[in-house]
DNA sequence: GCATGTGAATAGATTCACAGCG
DNA sequence: CGCTGTGAATCTATTCACATGC
């Protein structure tokens, strides 16, 4: 369910403000969602809720952290130190949520030992004893396109299981290895095809409601 | 459709090597989808393929291109110049994509003048103007969360009508305005949710398949 | 013959609406 | 009485399977 992660977030924006519980609907409301959807979710975690009150705020958070694996921590590498790269390794929201990043590589030696924060660039090569020493369980391909499918290959080999993919570009992975990818320019792309049929529409609209149209 | 600018990016790789057509088949292997949602996507926007030989490449091109509003340039404001803002404004597959940024700015009066490739950063306060004078189409939010929804009013009433929120918040936006979110802590907690079920599995495997279990 | 285009079938997600419980 | 939990209804997306046309 991708949306605990937004719910996992209300409950700790709540949490803030000493409110003991939540209903559905307030919930609904902070995340964006139906009430109704609300509820089915959360039930597919336990019955964690009181009928006639609601859920009590901090079983519940206890309880989606710990169906989404957040009460422990889990060593994330970075493949691919350009801007992207720098600007994930930086990124305070993974180590708020308990993803600690072990280490960045690259495949370029001029960026091998460039300090990044706490660590220091290392060559790609190395990844299979990282992988081992750290326990990785998360790889981030930020690397260009061209080169994702091979970092994916080598990522695979060492061992880790679950990767996020920045890189443009469609790359396959064995069973049992989990993927997800965020495509920057494929989200502009998509409000740009809305920006497009508006102006579609509204230019069909200026039409009909011209004078004599 | 959010598919379409992905078969975009596998037509672009295909065109570079000389092929002339393309079957769904293929463009279903390359966009890592199945071949029917292929042919039913694209008949969507017409029926530009030839029975019994494939689509025309470079027309299948133009076509979605056109449909995703490329073959215009869309001007793009970015709100917030920390380390995402930087990549963002330095990120190439943007531009690649017709998307041109034609402004920075940021609430922190220290960072007002800081230079990032071509542009200098500019205050918030002077949002009205740049959306004007550049008929910005596009905002992108890569604000803190707890700025987000002042930044998407402030880039509304500016006329923005597209919004594109890097921040982890949920924001509400008005009737006609497009918003999509990237939240990158989210990706992670949705990898780190499977990793958890594998363990949980595995575990539960392992206590099945024991002597005596 | 071969690959598209598309009705029909299926699967999945969302919403409704209300019974059940505190 | 209020709010959860959930079966049923609805809507949307995906896949199948084949008629259609080059």
């Amino acid at each position: 369910m991708a949306r605990l992660p937004v719910y996992l977030r209300c409950l700790l924006e709540v949490a803030d403000t000493k409110t003991a519980t939540i209903s559905s609907e307030r919930m609904a409301e902070l995340a964006g969602v139906n009430a109704a959807k609300v509820r089915k979710d959360l039930s597919y975690l336990g019955s964690y809720g009181t009928r006639g009150v609601g859920y009590d705020v901090e079983y519940l958070l206890f309880q989606i952290s710990r169906e989404l694996g957040l009460t422990q921590d889990w060593p994330v590498v970075i493949v691919g130190v350009g801007n992207l790269g720098h600007a994930l390794a930086n990124y305070r929201g993974f180590s708020a949520r308990g993803f600690r990043i072990v280490a960045l590589v690259d495949a370029d030696t001029a960026k091998v030992g460039e300090r990044v924060g706490d660590l220091a660039v290392r060559h790609l090569d190395e990844l299979p004893d990282i992988a081992a020493d750290e326990s990785v369980a998360i790889g981030i391909i930020a690397t260009p396109a061209a080169a994702a499918q091979e970092v994916a290959d080598r990522l695979v080999a060492a061992g880790v299981t679950a990767i996020l993919n920045f890189a443009p570009a469609v790359i396959t992975v064995p069973e049992g290895v989990w993927l997800r990818k965020v495509d920057l320019s494929i989200e502009l792309q998509i409000l740009s095809f809305y920006q497009q049929r508006r102006m579609g529409t509204a230019m069909a609209d200026a039409v009909l409601s011209a004078p004599g149209g």
